[in-house]
DNA sequence: AATGAATGAGTGTTCATTCAT
DNA sequence: GATGAATGAACACTCATTCAT
């Protein structure tokens, strides 16, 4: 808890410069510099540059599947449990944009490494929707289909939020994501059996 | 069949390795060994690699921006504007899924550089939104917010048909991916007003 | 004995090779080859291997500008001023050659960039001779043109010697240097009035 | 007698450039380019890069000697022979001033290659010289001193017209430049025996 | 004869990584 | 434990030269 001081500085100034530039655009001493530590020090918590991106993204997207993972258990049904999640999403944008941005761009390298037993958020949203199909909360319909669905309105619109085509915060529209999220859901249900 | 081979060759080359491993993840030598040629070959076609990758890219949107730009001309109300567009993003990802990564990877990088003139693919999905809006043929609703949300729809299953989530061609989904970005786009418009 | 050491050894092996083959006839790996240390070591102590040239090229300048502007100061009239520089010209000949011999070569390249307010050897030369004019020393002359003829009976007896058509120090040529350089100058005061 | 219409826009654009960048700061594409012909077609006319500048140079070089050599036959006294020495060079660096710049430049690298059986300028000034100390015209002085005095204050006047410091032709100096060499070098015989 | 596309060795430079202090 | 100098492999890019057309 002593060094985690120079940590916290080396994972910020990492994710943030990750962010901006994507991994392979940003050099150590870049990392370094904007951490305020020696390039030197910055291998004495991470063993490779590599090592601390996969690092920063696993933390990351792992505990957002945890966060998801925990919200299925804390609510029942199917619309509140969107909900939840949604309104999720847009809390970890609004306080952390940066981070959000490196996982969005980060996981087209990374994401392979993600080893198929550990819980990602891709794989509760499945799950949720494969719980709600079997309660009859929603038409049938692929559960995989209706996360993809699901998470690409909401993570599109983060998108626009970062190339700034949509302005402000992004949980007042935690609301309307929520609906139109069930929307798609619903209406993927209809197709001709 | 003189330049215009290598540098075809070149082409395919770079938007496979591209979409592989990304651009920085990639180097002129492999882009010029995979195509065949000699690494001075490439710089008689592209002045600098980054200017390989802006081409590429830049071409490849703003051709889908022109493409669904037709078929606003071409079809006259919303539904089957959406399917249209829907299904034509689903034909360029079953022809040249490579093509189609390469764009979802690059635009972190390149987006920013395409001029506020130009017509890009999100521009005609607003605005056709924005035509819908005024006919009243969909309630009142941000044209990007919906816009975020159609391509959302699209994109999201493109990305988990690209890391093997979702199996087959792309094509036979684009009837229940038309149906979910209605739906989304109506759902967004019934807020509490 | 750390850096310095490294800084010394690359200065020496760049104006050795320089001096030999030109500034662009030498490659950053034999300056480092000769220098006893890495490439990479080589842009710790400069930007650029145009960086490397210039910094070596304006500081053995700009240096002999102001020894010749401190042998100004140090002796009153011409005859004595005109002795001290060219016996300043042949030490710094006899005791580094080929950093003479980089001066010569390099300056057909750099002197463009020498900033016009810094003083050269060229300014204190022909700041000398107006003073000697208007002390009535010499008859009245063009400052840059007796300038032109001083330096011209120094440097190309230095180069003489460089290309091996004279032999030995240049020292021993330090007097009959000082009354050619003179003569010349008297002789172009001589014109026509 | 043709293609020599294509050899003489080689030969000026490399002069021009060559003068203005040295030869290593100047690529071979560039010299077909100003010149109007293309890459190919120079190695038609020379071996390699080094071939086009070792010809440029050796001819300038030695038709200067030649000259020389001439302006010798026709003149018997010394003075005469150094006016008329002084006023050619004069007269060729008015003519093309680049011609006369790329010589000073391109010395550096090609003057080790003159075979030391040609007649250059510098040995027919150096004999110049030795005639008038046998004909008892000048005191006894070293002839190559005294030629590196003559050329010196020629060469380092037209120096200081390329860089801008004299301004207009060297013509007009050609008199008082004359004197000053003739002075420079009965002031070298002058000292004590 | 002339072209210009193609080559491939070589250049300057960067950067992840190591290690003596 | 932290520093930052040093390394060396890799990179993007250039360019003299060749050769099929």
């Amino acid at each position: 808890m002593r060094s985690s001081g120079a940590r916290a500085k080396v994972e910020r100034a990492a994710i943030e410069l990750f962010a901006a530039n994507g991994v392979d655009g940003v050099s150590i001493g870049e990392v370094a510099a904007h951490a305020g530590v020696s390039q030197g020090a910055l291998y004495r918590h991470y063993r490779s540059k590599e090592d601390l991106a996969w690092n920063l993204f696993s933390t990351a997207y792992l505990r957002m599947g945890a966060e998801l993972g925990e919200i299925r258990g804390r609510h029942g049904d199917f619309r509140s449990r969107v909900g939840a999640m949604v309104a999720h999403f847009c809390a970890l944008y609004d306080r952390d944009p940066a981070l959000f941005r490196f996982m969005l761009i980060a996981q087209h390298n990374l994401l392979p490494r993600v080893g198929p037993d550990r819980r990602t958020p891709v794989d509760e949203v499945t799950e949720m929707v494969d719980d709600a199909v079997r309660a009859g909360e929603v038409a049938s319909v692929n559960p995989l289909a209706a996360a993809a669905a699901i998470l690409g309105v909401i993570l599109q619109t983060a998108v626009f939020h970062i190339y700034g085509r949509l302005p402000g915060a992004l949980a007042p529209r935690a609301a309307s994501l929520t609906r139109a999220a069930i929307a798609a859901v619903e209406a993927l249900g209809q197709g001709e059996p």
